[in-house]
RNA sequence: GCCGGCUUAGCUCAGCGGUAGAGCAACCGCCUUGUAAGCGGUAGGUCGUGUGUUCGAUCCACACAGCCGGCACCA
């Protein structure tokens, strides 16, 4: 047997994964959980009768976590069975945080049922039930589920292919079809679990099919760690966005007007903020930027392929000489009329127009979340027309223009997805399989790592994904580069090449923060609110100690604001600690404190958020200070 | 759109078949203040909307809307 540090040891005869771990060590033996044979995770009492590479896999490994949460959704479809026989099992797998298992049942769990399963599902930790993986023969699995009412697990081992084993899993009383691997005995599940919530999930994910009942738990290979857990979840609803927009004064959300941002003026401040920002950096690299109309003729999306493909989600308008519009729920096919309204000459290209293209989608109401999923959205838009041959060096840029500015915006951690062709789908397969080569040409020329998601690609052509990840560890997908042969096809775009004759441009389409509406929810959970200087609605108040005071307030206030920063003078009637206070739970980044002794030596006494530290400077110190520290980055 | 839950003052939340309460915020006054809550007072609600049951509904029933957690969707 191979060890995982290179040594191997001999045994006899054949020998369980259990017997293996216990011979190297009992403290191993403890921790145990599955062992992977030759690469693959098996059970512990896997009789080994080979050469092979083995690994214990134990409690603390990503490998054992993933087998554990595993066990809890059988324990709880344990539980299920055992309190609620007449419900029917289906699918329990693994999440990154815990597990699930849905389950079919004419009446929904309630939160009481769930505190009565997670008693029972302790229960069966406690009772240390042994799990036993038996193979069955086809047929006769069919037979016995279908015997015991489990119609789900009876239609699902028609599907499984004829060369795999059906394995089933048996724990007490509880027999589940299930590839494994699992813990040997329901005792080692310990109690790091708890059940979160119960919500509906369609079977095998088909809105067509029935809805079952799923039930969310989270388990852990410890207490610390599920408490830590559960911290996190705390931290989140801490910075979620809706608590954090009301209280810091950005935007409301109401019924009127269902899924449409109203920005207040602090947060319309920080929306401004970025989108100069952004204008900024896209001017510095050869953007141009447009604006093209929010309603546009049915014809046009017809020839899109939009109206096919999305109807049910644009939104309808009709003029009153009967004319079918559509408020424009993305930009591309105005960008194409602004290329193909003239002859473009190959020395025009590549061709980079930008657009904050203000874009309408008809979602479902159950998809919209606070500012994240809206109806009414804002994009950081643009397409690039070029030539297949310019497609590896505009991909490779803008690669570093979106990297960059995630860097500015305090994001260091981007992974990048690669989205082929979807089922449904405009173009020739030749077409796509050229798409296809050189968008993966130019990320491997970007020198970029990526992930595949194939048949995810958008209805025109393939697409890299920038996923971000924020300060909780949390994914946000915002970017995307789509190489697209298709539209300029459909919508009629050439230019004049070199040899005088017409060619079709290729089409990036790509985006850097996809919405501001999503992009600034995500900035306010990542930041908690406490945005750096440059972005922060407010960037300092100036507040007055007494009466005396208040005059130079609002010179002080007045200095600032001439420099361009956003500043604001408190000379109410509180005390100092009072409005330091105030301040903070608003999170302004500067809090200026003038008083008696800063008016006679026309001096500031400076604070940080987040630090009780006071600096004490001169006005012109720091009026220039903070005017450096607040120029936006790029 | 689907499943489930929720909806009481600006916010967070009590409450109950006999038409409502707290804290914070707001407003007014006193205090003239030195770095995360000084003190006192005042005002504030068609209990999401509609229909029904009832002598009487914020409370019970039904429908609708919005929101929340998921599912499905996301050009």
């Amino acid at each position: 047997m191979t060890l995982p540090d290179g040594r191997s040891r001999q045994f006899p005869g054949p020998i369980t994964g259990a017997e293996l771990a216990a011979a190297i060590g009992p403290g191993l033996a403890k921790a145990a959980i599955a062992v992977r044979i030759d690469g693959r995770p098996h059970d512990l009492a896997t009789i080994i009768d080979h050469d092979s590479t083995i690994a214990i896999i134990t409690r603390d490994m990503p490998e054992g976590v993933e087998i554990l949460r595993h066990d809890a959704a059988h324990v709880m479809a344990e539980a299920v069975k055992e309190l609620y026989p007449e419900t029917q099992v289906t699918f329990g797998p693994a999440t990154e945080t815990g597990f699930y298992y849905d389950f079919a049942r004419e009446t929904p769990f309630t939160p009481e049922d769930l505190a009565r399963i997670e008693e029972r599902m302790r229960d069966i930790v406690k009772r240390d039930e042994p799990i036993a993986r038996e193979v069955w023969e086809r047929d006769r699995a069919v037979a016995f589920f279908e015997s015991v009412g489990e119609r789900y697990k009876a239609e699902y081992i028609g599907e499984i292919p004829a060369h795999e084993e059906i394995s089933l899993y048996r724990q007490g009383d509880f027999v589940d079809l299930c590839v494994g691997p699992h813990l040997p005995s329901t005792g080692r599940l310990g109690q790091a679990f708890k059940l979160m919530n119960v919500a509906g999930a369609y079977w095998r994910g088909d809105p067509n099919n029935a809805q079952l009942q799923r039930v969310y738990g989270t388990a852990w290979p410890n207490q610390k760690e599920l408490d830590q857990h559960l911290f996190r979840l705390e931290e989140a609803e801490r910075r979620d966005h809706r608590r954090l927009g009301r209280e810091l004064d950005l935007f409301h959300l109401q019924e009127e007007a269902v899924g449409s941002v109203f920005w207040h003026p602090k947060g319309w401040t920080l929306y401004r903020a970025i989108e100069s920002y952004m204008r900024r950096r896209l001017e510095k690299v050869g953007y141009q930027e447009v604006k093209t109309p929010q309603l546009l003729d049915r014809s046009l999306w017809e020839a899109s392929g939009h109206w096919e493909n999305f109807r049910e989600n644009m939104f309808i308008a009709e003029s009153r000489d009967e004319r079918v519009l559509a408020v424009k729920p993305m930009n591309c096919p105005g960008h194409v009329q602004i290329f193909r309204n003239r002859l473009r000459s190959y020395r025009e290209l590549p061709l980079r127009l930008a657009e904050f293209g203000s874009c309408h989608r008809n979602e479902p109401s159950g998809a919209l979340h606070g500012i994240m999923r809206v109806r009414a959205f804002t994009q950081d838009d643009a397409h690039i027309f070029c030539t297949e041959d310019q497609v590896t060096a505009e991909a490779i840029a803008f690669c570093e223009l979106l990297l960059s500015i995630y860097r500015d915006f305090g994001f260091e951690d981007v992974a990048i997805k690669f989205a082929t062709r979807p089922p449904v789908r405009a173009g020739a397969d030749a077409t796509w399989d050229v798409a296809e080569q050189n968008l993966e040409a130019a990320v491997k020329a970007a020198g970029l790592a990526y992930t595949l998601n194939p048949g995810e690609g958008a209805f025109y052509g393939p697409k890299l994904e920038f996923v971000l990840r924020d300060a909780l560890g949390r994914d946000w997908q915002c970017g995307t580069l789509q190489l697209d042969f298709v539209m300029p096809e459909r919508l009629g775009a050439f230019y004049i090449g070199e040899d005088g004759a017409r060619h079709r441009p290729v089409m990036l389409h790509r985006a850097i923060l996809g919405s501001f509406e999503r992009f600034i929810g995500i900035l306010i959970e990542h930041y908690a609110g406490n945005f750096p200087l440059w972005l922060a609605p407010v960037q300092a108040v100036v507040a007055s100690i007494t009466d005396e005071a208040a005059a130079y307030a609002d010179e002080v206030a007045g200095e600032l604001a001439a420099a361009g920063l956003r500043v604001i003078a408190d000379t109410g009637n509180e005390k100092i600690g009072y409005k330091v206070r105030e301040h903070s739970l608003a999170k302004i980044p500067v809090i200026i404190a003038v008083g008696r002794r800063e008016a006679e030596q026309r001096g500031v006494s400076l604070r940080r958020l987040g630090s009780p530290a006071q600096e004490a400077l001169a006005l012109t110190d720091a009026v220039a200070k903070l005017n450096a520290e607040a120029a936006p980055p790029g």
